[in-house]
DNA sequence: CGTGTTTGACCTGCGC
DNA sequence: GCGCAGGTCAAACACG
């Protein structure tokens, strides 16, 4: 039996040699050697058998694949109609936006050619720098764009699509453009790479006819520029813009991406913790500063305050962590240059809501938080909020965005936006994981809800990307990603779709409609959440609402 | 030995 | 002008 079993799957030829040799020279074995070719064949068969069944079992699976991709095509072709309907759609929403700001935007700078107009574009769709706040078309902010921006806009404007040019022109039609896209330094046609090891960010915020200030949040492609704004621009007169983040941590320092060495160390008054005082060291001549301490109030509070501008390429962790506070400067600075009127806008759940003046103290909105620290504005990004609805931390968070939080100080010195992205999880102190690494590791850790949870409700803004291309979360153009970006579309419609239901402030509306915007605060989000957090798929925001 | 932290001294801005 | 508090500097120290 075992020389049978022998047969079937090595060398017939060879066995029945050597069952020959062993000495069975009789009737008896001749008997054998008959058995053994009945049963040759008898194996034979059970050869073909085999065979059959393993042809047969791949036909099912070509036939299963088959169906699988008839399904991606049907589900693409899906989203793809989506896709134009949306696209449509917020062709119209922008273009009823248009008319309205069109003044506001254009109104000193007319004498700009459309082409001129078209650069701007493709440089706000394409800038390697997160570009916060309004940004008007003038000569003023080319003063303030540096060299290597201007490079990037070159270099976008050969790799320009035309396709996005309406919906970007729109958008800066509003004075507004908030994105954050990477380009390699060294190679700019390795800007489509997902390599960012020479990702640069920048920020750059203006006002529709004035520039605002230099915000200290975003990351400029060249710091030397500093003073220079800083004699230019009058905004910059008073004191550097903060973001301050309240988080739950238990460990001495947040991690946020970045690397930070500490200079100083204070006993502040009416808090018994000490005040520590980093500088970033991932450049030597970065002037960005950080100053953590515990709440007095609240021991397991950290807070982190930050301050400057970046002049060097981030870690993917650290631009996440700059999305946040970038679009919490965004607020703090629109919120002080519009009416005085509280503004409130909806974006997708989130109830991105704004008061910007210095007489009413009592703000409307969640994000109103009138607060100063040694005169200078400060932006609260409190995530310290306790949540009871632990299994779906983020959808709690977005809810949260229209209660006001508890423990914000306020002042009635500069204007302060709070931003409340509380949750109650620890992950929060992780932005993006680990203080450094592979830039792609964090990329990819940046992007595993993005891939895993597309229907996840922060992915769906996620996705949000201006009609006409295809964007990754951090704003590059990517309209040769593969298939896995452009399914990722499935979720523009809950965002542009929505109504939204009261725009009182332009400036606002802008900001938060802009697609750009909603990417970079996803984008800050989604590392928020880690890859700690699961999302429910199946939830819909109507039962994220229904939660407390 | 290089890098980061600690800590007292010093500088600066602001309110009185 | 003075005092206070926040912020920074830099030498000493610790650590890998």
């Amino acid at each position: 039996m075992r020389a049978y079993k022998i047969f079937i799957k090595g060398d017939y030829n060879m066995e029945k040699e050597d069952f020959l040799r062993s000495g069975h020279g009789t009737e008896e074995s001749h008997e054998e050697m008959r058995k053994l070719d009945s049963s040759h064949e008898d194996s034979h068969q059970e050869h073909d058998h085999i065979i059959r069944s393993k042809l047969d079992s791949t036909k099912v699976e070509m036939e299963e694949a088959k169906e699988e991709n008839r399904r991606l095509k049907s589900s693409l072709s899906k989203i793809k109609k989506d896709f134009d309907i949306l696209q449509a759609q917020y062709h119209q929403l922008m273009v009823q936006h248009k008319e309205p700001n069109k003044f506001s935007s254009k109104g000193h700078h007319q004498d700009k050619d459309e082409d001129e107009d078209k650069e701007i574009v493709n440089e706000r769709e394409e800038l390697v720098s997160l570009s916060l706040g309004r940004q008007l078309k003038s000569p003023v902010p080319s003063g303030l764009m540096t060299n290597k921006e201007e490079k990037s806009k070159d270099i976008m404007e050969e790799a320009g699509d035309d396709k996005n040019l309406d919906d970007n022109e729109k958008s800066s039609n509003q004075g507004l453009s908030i994105g954050i896209e990477y380009k390699a330094l060294n190679n700019p046609n390795e800007k489509l790479d997902i390599d960012h090891n020479q990702e640069t960010m920048s920020l750059k915020i203006s006002n529709n006819n004035k520039i605002l200030s230099e915000n200290s949040f975003g990351f400029k492609n060249d710091g030397d520029d500093n003073e220079d704004e800083d004699e230019i621009l009058p905004q910059n007169l008073i004191k550097k813009t903060r973001v301050s983040v309240r988080s739950r941590c238990e460990t001495p320092t947040m991690n946020d991406g970045c690397q930070w060495r500490k200079y100083g160390q204070k006993i502040a008054k009416g808090n018994p913790c000490p005040r520590a005082y980093y500088r970033c060291t991932i450049a030597a001549s970065c002037p960005v500063r950080k100053q953590v301490q515990r709440s007095s109030e609240d021991m397991s509070i950290l807070i982190s305050t930050y301050e400057g501008t970046h002049n060097h390429p981030l870690p993917m962790s650290a631009t996440a962590m700059a999305s946040a506070t970038s679009a919490a400067a965004s607020m703090l600075l629109s919120g002080a240059s519009s009416s005085s009127s509280s503004t409130a806008a909806d974006l997708q759940g989130l109830n991105f809501s704004l008061s910007s003046n210095n007489i009413t103290p009592k703000p409307k909105s969640p994000f109103l938080q009138s607060s100063s620290s040694s005169g200078h504005p400060t932006v609260t990004l409190d995530l310290t909020s306790s949540s009871s609805s632990s299994q779906q931390p983020f959808l709690s968070m977005l809810n949260r965005f229209s209660s006001p939080p508890s423990n914000v100080s306020r002042s009635n010195s500069y204007p302060s936006t709070n931003l409340n992205f509380s949750n109650n999880t620890n992950t929060l102190m992780n932005w993006g994981g680990g203080g450094g690494g592979n830039p792609n590791d964090q990329y990819r850790a940046a992007y595993s809800n993005i891939n895993t949870h597309q229907q996840s409700p922060y992915h769906k803004i996620i996705q949000t990307r201006t009609a006409g291309s295809s964007f990754d979360p951090f704003g590059r153009s990517s309209s040769s990603q593969p298939l896995q970006s452009n399914l990722d579309h499935i979720g523009i419609k809950n965002i542009i779709t929505h109504q939204v239901p009261y725009l009182p402030a332009e400036t606002i509306k802008a900001i938060t409609t802009d697609p750009n915007f909603q990417s970079a605060l996803a984008t800050a989000l989604s590392s928020i959440i880690g890859g700690d957090l699961k999302i429910d798929h199946n939830v819909t925001r109507n039962e994220a609402e229904k939660s407390p």
